[in-house]
This record gives structure tokens, C-alpha cells and sequence, in this order.
DNA sequence: TTCATTTATTGAACTAGTTCAATGTTTTGG
DNA sequence: CCAAAACATTGAACTAGTTCAATAAATGAA
């Protein structure tokens, strides 16, 4: 069951007790979204920290002329949120969109501030996996920096298999930077091989 | 003086009284680095998280090319760390170096961890920290992979103009992922408008 | 099932950025 | 203060990636 998902993947990065556990999970709140829906537009406050269950979700935003940037996929077992917007309260940047038929455990800011002061180890749990995360961007900013499209492209599909095979050549495209048309190429450059 | 730097540091993500910030600020040991002189060295285990009073440091890799990718500059009122060697005493990936005399403020591992422990209020201190150095390299992230060289030159001369005239051309085109010859013609191009 | 819409592929012409090499300029250490 | 080294500039030839346009293939809603 989902909360079994969610518990496991506290327990990876902080020790609660079962008595912890439980009233952490049962701040979460599930929501369904279906393919194509928002969970968060871009200016818009975001009101959640998510755990994704079940699906897939794009996590983008949109420049000045209007293309998109793909931040980072999310698929069961990642969380997503615009953090700036929602431990500060202020417009998001980002845009929230599910892949998929997709599924959701949310919290909410006052109740993820009163989980803070109720289990000191949620202070610590947050600390760790916003470190993972800053971490592994690091690595891609500088693999960003350092690799050709062909090598981001292959790193991307063998680190990431189950997402790859979920996605349209227009939004793997737009996480590596490059146009559409231009992965298409490097396809098939690849498959001739 | 500089503890007096590191503690309105504090203060702007977390609530310390006077007691436990004079605990906290104890910790910490200043240390010189002559300019060119390494603080860390890829490869190594990285035994401390400093903060910069004085000076300025670059924070890069070494790819397998042996080319340089320049992940972040630490002026004055900057932290500096491999996170990743830090926090899980592994080999780091990161290298960094004074690029002018410096001084820094460096805390151990152990003694980090006792602080964990003695002020609960220093989990959220580093909690928050890092929930800001993720959404500025998320901010990164996309600029790089919306905007021209052009952009991010400009961008990042507006950003940290005093960063900005320390740094020699091949430091700073290796932040900016482009060759130094490229930083070349685009200050010239720039200059002749 | 069909028609409309979105997505993928390919080629041709283009542009941003690289690489290499030559030359000039600045910095540094002894 | 000088020599050596590091750094900056510029041009020419190149390559990675873009843009646009045409066509084909897949998907989705009625």
C-alpha cells in the first residue's frame, strides 16, 4: 500500500519510531491526477510537499518565449514540490504536470511546520534528502557543463530506463537542453550503430 | 571581526540565542590559505565545512579529459564543502582552491555532529541553508539550459560583479561552460557595442 | 472507425561555440 | 628588474546543435 511507500522511504533517511512514523504519514493526504493535469502552475503558491505512489510527473518551467525547461521526472518514490515557493509562500516558478494516470500523498506547509517542532527527527530527515537532492543536481550541472548531448542522452537512459521509456522525444529533449529534433538524430545515429 | 560575520551569517536562517550561538561559533577554527593553495583536493576525504571570512575560492572538478568544470565561486560570507565527502566521509569529487589569499572558518565533522545534538536548532539552521543553495542551482540549472553564452556572461557579471573581477577569463569560462577563446570574443563584442 | 491533433523523422541551411595556432600582454618569482 | 610563465586576443577552419519545412506515424476523442 502507498503509506508502506512513503514509510519506507522515510526510513532511509532518519530514524523515527513506529509511534513517529505513524503521525507523519498521517499528515499525507492522497490525491489522484490524471494524465495531463496540473498539480502546480507556474505564479501560482504552492500548497503541497508531494510523494509520488503511482505515475509519472513533469516538473518544468517555462521561459521568456514560452519554451520549456524540464527541472527533473518524477515517478514513484520522489517527491516533488517547488521548494522556494513552498517554504517561503511565494509565487512558483515551476509547473507541476503528471505524465500519466498518476497518484499523490500531500502535506501541507502548517502541517508540515507542526510535524517540525511535534518529531525533532523531521527536522533532520528534511535536512539529509534536500542534501541527496543537492548533491545529484551538482552532479548534473557539471555533466551539463562537461558532455556532449550524445553522452547526456545515453547517461540519462541508463541511469533512468523506467522513465526514458515513458516519455515523448519532446520532453526528454527539453531535460537535456536540446531540441527535439536533434535527440531524434542522435537516435538514430545510435540505432545505426 | 570575523566571528561576527559568521554570526549574522547564522542569523538570517535560524533563531540561535547568545548562549548557543557562542557554542556554535566555538566550534569553528580559522585558518590561512595562500592564494593557489588547496583546501581540498579531489579524491580526498573532505574533514570540514568552512566558511569564508576573507578571499575567494573555486569550488570544480576534474573530468577524465582533465578539463576543469568550475561548480561555484566562495567569496566572503560564503560556505564551502563537498557536501557529498562531508557528510558521508567519502572520497570527494571536488576540488577547491584560493584564488587570493583567504581566510576561512572550518568546523570538523565530529564536532558538527555534536552540534546536531546540542542545538536542535541547528539542524533547521542547515536545513534551510541548503533549501537555498538547491533552489539557486535549480535557478542555474534552467539558465543553462535556456539561455545563450551571451546571457550567462552578462547575468553572471550584473549578479557578482566583485566575483566577477577576481576571476581570470579561463575561471570564469569554465563556470560558465564555454571556452576561454569564446569568453574572448564575446567581451569584445560586447565592449564594441 | 475516422478525422484531427500531436509526435517523430529527415534534410538543408544556418548559428553558436570549439579548436588550434600565432601573437601580444600581464603577472610572478627569483 | 628580468626571464619565464601564465593569461588574453584574434582569425581561420571546424563541429555540435538549431531552425524551418515537409512528410510520416502514432494517439486520442467522438
Amino acid at each position: 500500500m502507498s503509506i508502506e511507500l512513503l514509510k519506507h522511504n522515510i526510513l532511509k533517511n532518519a530514524q523515527l519510531d513506529n509511534k513517529e512514523l505513524q503521525t507523519f504519514c498521517d499528515a499525507f493526504h492522497p490525491k489522484s491526477i490524471a494524465k495531463k493535469q496540473y498539480l502546480l502552475t507556474q505564479g501560482e503558491i504552492c500548497k503541497f510537499e508531494g510523494f509520488v505512489t503511482k505515475g509519472c510527473f513533469r516538473v518544468f518551467t517555462l521561459d521568456e518565449d514560452g519554451k520549456e525547461h524540464v527541472l527533473y521526472f518524477a515517478t514513484k518514490d520522489w517527491w516533488i514540490t517547488d521548494i522556494d515557493s513552498f517554504t517561503n509562500q511565494k509565487p512558483s516558478f515551476l509547473t507541476i504536470q503528471a505524465l500519466e494516470d498518476s497518484e499523490v500523498l500531500l502535506i501541507n506547509h502548517a502541517d508540515k511546520e507542526h510535524l517540525y517542532e511535534q518529531i525533532p527527527q523531521v527536522e533532520k530527515l528534511f535536512r539529509v534528502m534536500t542534501q541527496k537532492t543537492l548533491v545529484s543536481l551538482q552532479r548534473r550541472m557539471i555533466a551539463n557543463l562537461s558532455q556532449t548531448a550524445d553522452d547526456r542522452y545515453l547517461n540519462f537512459i541508463e541511469k533512468y530506463p523506467e522513465i526514458a521509456q515513458k516519455l515523448t522525444n519532446l520532453q526528454l529533449a527539453s531535460y537535456l537542453g536540446i531540441s527535439h529534433e536533434f535527440l531524434s538524430k542522435i537516435r538514430s545515429k545510435i540505432a545505426s550503430k
